[in-house]
DNA sequence: CATGAATGAGTTTTCATTCAT
DNA sequence: AATGAATGAAAACTCATTCAT
């Protein structure tokens, strides 16, 4: 974690930001090199493929976002206050913004499977994070025991990715805010 | 619609399952020619390039979507046998299934601008329709009419979504029904 | 010579006017067939290939020019008129304005055995039909018998195709006319 | 000048010999690697594509000629030695044997403006040399100063090229020197 | 005779990877 | 450890020619 070697880090630093922007086929090894500074053999010096940056980029993007909610979790702070925190850290989040977990599935033949176990496994831990956060709901009386809490799970993160992905098409977004969202899968939208 | 053309609809066909089974890169124009029965030069009679078979591979499926909604709008339903139809069909639909809207998205760099601009008439107008489904639900005076409509859709999308995708990744859905998920967004998840 | 049929000649105007404009490579079968208004395969009927269909095109060339040369040399003219009349052929001709001889022969590589074979002899000919146009200035007197009529010949063909040349570049050729190219190769640009 | 990469020089020595031997399009990129003896992509490495290469092949002919005339030009020697060294220049070249003006121009859509450009500059050089080699023949009293030195260089000019033809077609130059053909230009065929 | 849909051999070009320095 | 010149396998695309109708 700590940097293991500047060179490496350069490299994965430049390829990141060609991943990102170009996708994996439209970035060329020679631009992440040129783009971080090394020769073009230094990439092999230390990764033994392009895929095996792309994995090893894939991976990073799938720790900071388990990171990401793990510090969230381990706040001290109400269920509502979490939930809303995850809302901002989505939007606000520079690392995630990018590649999501979908953009990255969506370039399964270009993904190893060593990546796949790795995101397959952040998709359960990100579920077993909420769902520990909404059972935190459920202890302090805001959220019905009745419903299981996969599904109030499957609510939240499905509607926090659509509404980010409205927000990037700049659709249906103005005048709504994260609080106006968790109220309205608070209380639902049927009449009372 | 009718198949003005059997070797341009073989080789249409063809792409599709290449296009779905492996993606845009990985598919070669030789299998595509081979897998259709027809001779390479073939499909340049039929289609000015890899691209152009693409695009239209894109934006059959684009088209095919939208198609389903507005079939479920234009039925002399209620709201939620509507939305609940709408949920069973993403489900059912092996048209969709493969290629959805994000993944095709995550090619960005692979899809022209026609595909696009394609696209993204396809999302606003899968939200009009949606937004006039939820309108009916205010008008039956099932939907509560302090809630804009948006936001509404917002969560039916993104919900519907990531149900499908847990679906698919076999994930924490057993015992969950679409009727068990409308009825979690139409109360909410807060204790009453 | 007659036109033996319509479709035939049909064909040869179209390749002669795509073969002049745009070369061998060029020009498209599929655009000859177009430009004269037939199907593609009616080119087989009557030509064996392109190639075939260059070759013609190259002998119909060939043959026009010899025709031009001969006529000159045939009419009951001075020596001097039938020069000048030369000049004013190649000047004037839009035969052979595109695609001269040596146009032809630098095409060497796409010019089949059996063209190149016509040509040398129209190259022979050429010269024969001149030399004989030259002993004709001896015999009148105004003609130096003591040169070789060969080289005569050599000099004012290879005048009068640079001559040419310029025109076509628009160069240093303003205010000059045949009368004078003539007489500077008959009195010599030497100080008398 | 002084080859700046020998595998670079390597390329062009094998482009040219090709170029020369079998012209532009029945030259394969795959001949001039094997023939140069390195690896196709390295013929990429000095050069963007076929056409990039034999823009450089025709500029390098191009500036070849330029040199050898400028070259007689820069001569201490009189107007007739400098003709005749031109004459014989022609026929020895190596250089330019090949591949003449007339032969590029003649690949006219296969040439790119760049090039067309210089060619068009060195006709104008070499007339505008040539020229002024005539200037000096006026200035030594041996050209007559009442005709336009412009026509006098078309006549050397066409001359020499015909006369090169001939040569090449081993046709009717046996027992004529360059002397005899300057001595034709210079004193004229007319009976005096 | 006439046609044009179908074809595939043949070309240029790209780019991840290697390896001598 | 670092480099970048060299490479060649692979892939999209072209177009003269064929042949069933």
């Amino acid at each position: 974690m700590a940097e293991k070697n500047p060179k490496r880090k350069a490299i994965l630093t430049s390829a990141k930001a060609l991943f990102t922007e170009k996708g994996f086929h439209k970035t060329k090894m020679n631009e992440i090199a040129v783009n971080a500074g090394v020769g073009k053999g230094t990439l092999y010096e230390y990764f033994s493929s392009k895929q095996d940056i792309f994995d090893e980029f894939c991976i990073e993007n799938v720790n900071l976002m388990r990171a990401g909610i793990e510090e969230i979790s381990n706040q001290e702070t109400t269920f509502k206050e979490k939930i809303i925190e995850m809302f901002e850290k989505k939007e606000k989040s520079t690392e995630l913004e990018d590649i999501t977990i979908e953009r990255m599935l969506s370039h399964k033949n270009v993904i190893s499977d060593k990546v796949v176990k790795t995101m397959m496994k952040l998709i359960k831990d990100v579920y077993a994070m909420l769902i520990k956060i909404i059972d935190q709901g459920k202890d302090e009386g805001v959220v019905d025991k009745n419903i299981p809490s996969e599904i109030i799970a499957c609510t939240l993160i499905g509607t926090m990715g659509e509404y980010y992905r409205l927000k990037l098409l700049k659709e249906y977004t103005s005048g709504i805010d994260d609080e106006t969202i968790f109220n309205l899968l608070f209380n639902g939208f049927g009449v009372k």
